[in-house]
RNA sequence: GCCCGGAUGGCGGAAUCGGUAGACGCGCUAGUUUCAGGGACUAGUAAACGCAAGUUUGUGCAGGUUCGAGUCCUGUUCCGGGCACCA
């Protein structure tokens, strides 16, 4: 009986599908398990064989989890809303809805044949109104939400009301002047600020949505752009954010990536006075080397900083108002592009250095940045590189502060040596000084400790139609949360997916697009809103009362294991956190961090193959005689080609243009060569998993997928291997049957198969909490060759072997299972319990070091005793060898294996 | 520029605590099979020398620690990723 996947596998999905295999409810008599993908948004390429890597990998371990007897949650859904879907629409008219539907049908489709464990009565999709409706929900609760410094959490708006009346700044305020008022502390705010704005999209970004100045979808051009927006106030969970990743379970580099991207920096705000001719401000700057004071030589102010206008004199606005014109057209793109080249200007005002009493000018560039710390600097030319470039270019003075430091070339920038030309500081290190300064400008009342970080908040309105609707109208220019029985707001029809001819977002367009009269916001919620929160609702997705109700979020908690791609470390994963520990502190969840174990697998390239045509002809040669003709370098589709063979009669009819098309072949046959590239339908190289599956079935293509290299590498798909994989399942198969029957016997094992066994539940088990899976799959391959050279079959090794492979190859297991006599599935079969006696080596393999030189290794059997072992050593036939007649006069064994001869 | 991560046969990759480097798979070579094949099976396969037993060299490069280093330390080169005027 041959082992035939194709029909195996279409049983036991129809079986899993049939039965709810692994629909699964809270159960507090288990421990539970959560394990999550990072749900996919359905493009309307479909999959390819890189996307299931990481649900492979999870799946695996949500069966090996289920068998160890966790009662575990693995869901899956569908990030729907987004970008992609309506650029569609807008090119064809069709209804993102229906273009999604159909994305999630074929994603679904592509899924299941897979073979994975999912409750898909749990799914969710971002774009229902069911869901969304908690998505919108919780932008209310940040509406109506304020972070209190003070106790350090998000608080209801009405104490921050109560606080503000107490201080007398709040009675006696107009509607609109307390609504501003509020706006400055709500967690969700609407506030002017600059923007990534994207002109080709029609939509401003977030920042993580931008990279080297175009957007990550579609590739626009971005500038910066001072617009209205509704606004995250992520930012003041900055700390919270970088201090709780101490307690995950994350790889280093994400938790780099993360604490890079909230940018911790600890220094001092500093006033500095300045004067536009007899007007006198106080101005205050942000320093991480507040003991470089005395170094300042100018001041330098961005120029969107509202300080600009203060300090630009009569004389000089003509040059400011020029500058910033030029600064302002140019897109964000440009700007990075210029970033060594110096401009600025002079303002005409000067500041006054509050330690030496010494007058600065005050200038102007774009090297400051508007959104980071005060927008102002003071400079130091000597120990900062950026100042030194602006100081050299304006020709300012550099004044050096640390004695012998070489500043002619280029600025000093490290934090050491001893303070010179500094007052005070003069003969402190650096490290001493940075405290000693801020300590004494602290005391004279003219600065104090702050810490800045990099993390902004997160724009959080798009000016595009396929998102949630915001939960809110405008009376008289005011906005007002809508109450919560208008949720969900549904998004409405538009007759187009554009902005209106006054430029207004799609919205605008929608019939009676009013709350009691008043106009509804136009914009939407971006991407990561739907995403932000899915895990939770995951926990329980039919609960229309809740996000998701105590009981449950107290039996599931969180995401114990959470796999997906590095790319949305700074974004989704920052994200998410950030809501998490909102609804934490709102007491919603009981969970401070939402993810305690993340797996960020790694990217699956493609391999492409070439054909080489003779250049004018339609004669293409064999990769290994192609140096002897002048050829071209075609992309081949590499689903006819194997093992870098060509399929000749496949490419003939592959393209019109290679219907005649001659070869020249090696050895009879044509030899492709090949390329490690990105995988993308220009390049041939994409690979389908539904034609994996039809060629060597889902079993085969989980495990090879494992058995490519660790999970966390990228790597390219590379076909050579997979009928290796598949050989071995075949194998596999054939431990069960004596030609061609099924036969497995009663018989007792015997010391060796036990051997083989409990070799590889040691090893699985092992390496499966590792997600070290590669290796698992290579103890299969051991231990089933093993048995085989040892032609057992033999129920009492069988039966276990079998449920330790189920995870990676769950079809074959379920119908093997089956014809060993079970009725239920081996799902929930219990994991084997691994008996390391079984597996004790008879011999242990001693080094031997002799007169303080190691020389050689002996083996000993286990079973000799410390005192046997001196006698053994003497007697061994290579210490005779290498003693070369000299007297052992003393045999010493070491703990850890080593032993000493002394001659 | 700054911060992470990596470098092992022809290829993908093993090596859990510093203890026989190269598991497992691919590829290749030879052979077996009433063998159409992209089938099944057996043996070999780091390199150099050798008929062989064997000997020497060997984990990017240069040093160091150690009886012993792919693994630890210092320096260096290359590759991959992230951040990038963040004061």
């Amino acid at each position: 009986m041959d082992y035939n996947f194709v029909e195996i596998e279409k049983k036991w999905q129809a079986y899993w599908a049939e039965h709810h295999t692994f629909r699964v409810q809270a159960d507090p008599s288990k421990p539970k398990y959560y394990v999550l993908d990072m749900f996919p948004y359905p493009s309307g390429a479909g999959l390819h064989v890189g996307h299931p890597l990481g649900y492979i990998a999870s799946d695996i371990y949500s069966r090996y989890k289920r068998l160890k007897g966790f009662n575990v949650l693995h869901p899956m859904g569908y990030d729907a809303f987004g970008l992609p879907a309506e650029q569609y629409a807008i090119q064809t008219g069709q209804h993102p809805a229906k273009t999604t539907e159909q994305n999630i049908a074929r994603y679904r489709q592509q899924m299941d044949r897979i073979g994975f464990s999912y409750d898909w009565s749990r799914e969710v999709r971002t774009c229902d109104p069911a869901y969304y409706k908690w998505t919108q929900w919780a932008f209310l609760e940040m509406f109506n939400h304020w972070y209190n410094p003070e106790t350090d959490k998000a608080e209801p708006i009405e104490t921050l009301i109560a606080k503000l009346r107490e201080e007398g700044r709040w009675d006696g305020l107009s509607e609109k002047e307390r609504s501003d008022l509020l706006m400055q502390y709500r967690i969700a705010y609407l506030g002017e600020t600059s923007v990534n704005w994207c002109p080709a999209l029609g939509t401003v970004l977030a920042n993580d949505e931008v990279k080297e100045g175009y957007s990550v979808r579609g590739g626009f051009p971005v500038e910066q752009k001072k617009m209205k927006q509704w606004q995250l106030r992520v930012s003041a969970y900055a700390e919270r954010l970088l201090s709780g990743l101490d307690s995950l379970d994350w790889t280093d580099s994400l938790k780099e990536m993360q604490r890079n991207w909230i940018g911790r920096s600890q220094g001092a705000e500093m006033v500095f006075h300045v004067f536009n001719g007899d007007k006198e401000y106080e101005m205050t700057i942000f320093t991480t080397r507040a003991d470089t004071i005395f170094g300042v030589t100018f001041m330098v102010l961005a120029p969107e900083s509202d300080w600009v206008e203060k300090l630009t004199t009569p004389e000089q606005k003509e040059a400011v108002e020029a500058y910033l014109l030029q600064a302002k057209k140019k897109t964000e793109r440009e700007r990075i592009a210029e970033t060594r080249k110096v401009t600025g200007v002079f303002s005409g005002s000067y500041a006054v250095n509050p330690l030496t009493g010494e007058k600065v000018p005050v200038w102007i560039s774009e090297y400051v940045l508007a959104g980071y710390g005060t927008g102002a600097i003071m400079a130091v030319p000597a120990h900062d590189s950026r100042d030194y470039a602006f100081a050299r270019t304006f020709n300012l003075p550099i004044i050096p502060l640390i004695e012998g430091c070489d500043i002619s070339e280029s600025s000093f920038d490290a934090k050491e040596g001893t303070m010179c030309n500094s007052g005070f500081l003069n003969g402190m290190s650096v490290k001493e000084a940075i405290p000693a300064a801020i300590d004494y400008v602290e005391a004279k009342g003219i600065g104090r400790r702050k810490i800045n970080y990099r993390l902004r908040d997160a724009i959080f309105s798009r000016q595009r139609y396929w998102g949630e609707p915001f939960p809110i109208y405008y009376k008289d220019g005011i906005p007002y949360p809508m109450p919560q029985s208008c949720l969900p707001l549904q998004l409405p029809e538009v007759d187009k997916f554009l902005p209106t001819e006054t430029g207004e977002p799609p919205l605008a367009r929608a019939k009676d697009w009013t709350y009691e009269g008043h106009p509804i916001e136009t914009s939407t919620m971006p991407g990561f809103a739907g995403s932000s929160a899915y895990y939770l609702r995951y926990m329980d997705p039919h609960n229309d009362q809740a996000l998701v109700s105590r009981d449950a979020d107290e039996y599931w908690r969180d995401v114990d294991l959470y796999i997906g791609g590095t790319e949305h470390a700074t974004g989704h994963l920052i994200y998410s956190r950030f809501w998490n520990k909102f609804l934490y502190d709102c007491g919603y969840v009981c969970e401070q961090e939402p993810f305690r174990k993340l797996i960020n697998q790694g990217m699956i390239q493609g391999r492409s193959n070439f054909v080489y045509r003779i250049k004018n002809t339609n004669t293409f040669v064999s990769c290994g005689l192609k140096d002897q003709y002048d050829t071209t370098e075609i992309h081949v589709d590499v689903n006819i080609v194997h093992n870098d063979r060509l399929d000749m009669e496949a490419f003939r009819r592959w393209m019109p243009d290679f219907a005649t098309a001659e070869f020249i072949l090696e050895d009879g046959e044509y030899i492709c060569g090949w390329a490690i590239e990105k995988m993308s339908k220009s390049m041939f190289n994409v690979v389908n998993p539904d034609s994996v599956c039809e060629r060597y079935g889902a079993d085969t293509l989980r495990m090879y997928e494992m058995f490519l290299g660790p999970l966390e590498q990228s790597k390219p798909w590379d076909t050579q291997g997979i009928d290796g994989v598949h050989r071995f399942l075949r194998r596999f198969w054939k431990l069960f049957f004596d030609r061609d029957v099924f036969s497995v016997t009663d018989e007792k094992a015997t010391p060796a198969e036990l051997k083989a066994l409990h070799k590889l539940i040691g090893k699985a088990q092992d390496d499966i909490e590792h997600f070290s899976f590669n290796t698992t799959v290579s103890a299969f391959m051991i231990a089933v060759g093993e048995l085989t050279d040892l032609k057992c079959r033999k129920r009492e090794i069988l039966e276990p072997l079998t449920i330790v492979l189920s995870p990676f190859a769950p079809h074959i297991a379920e119908e093997l299972w089956q014809m060993l006599g079970h009725g239920e599935s081996i799902s929930f079969a219990a994991f084997p319990v691994y008996n390391p006696a079984f597996t004790v080596e008879d011999n242990v393999k001693y080094p031997v070091q002799f007169n303080g030189k190691m020389r050689f290794v002996i083996e000993l059997p286990k079973s000799l005793a410390p005192s046997e072992v001196e006698a053994a050593v003497r007697a061994d036939a290579n210490t005779e060898k290498y003693l070369q007649g000299a007297a052992v006069r003393k045999v010493i064994v070491v703990p850890g294996k080593i032993i000493n001869i002394v001659c």
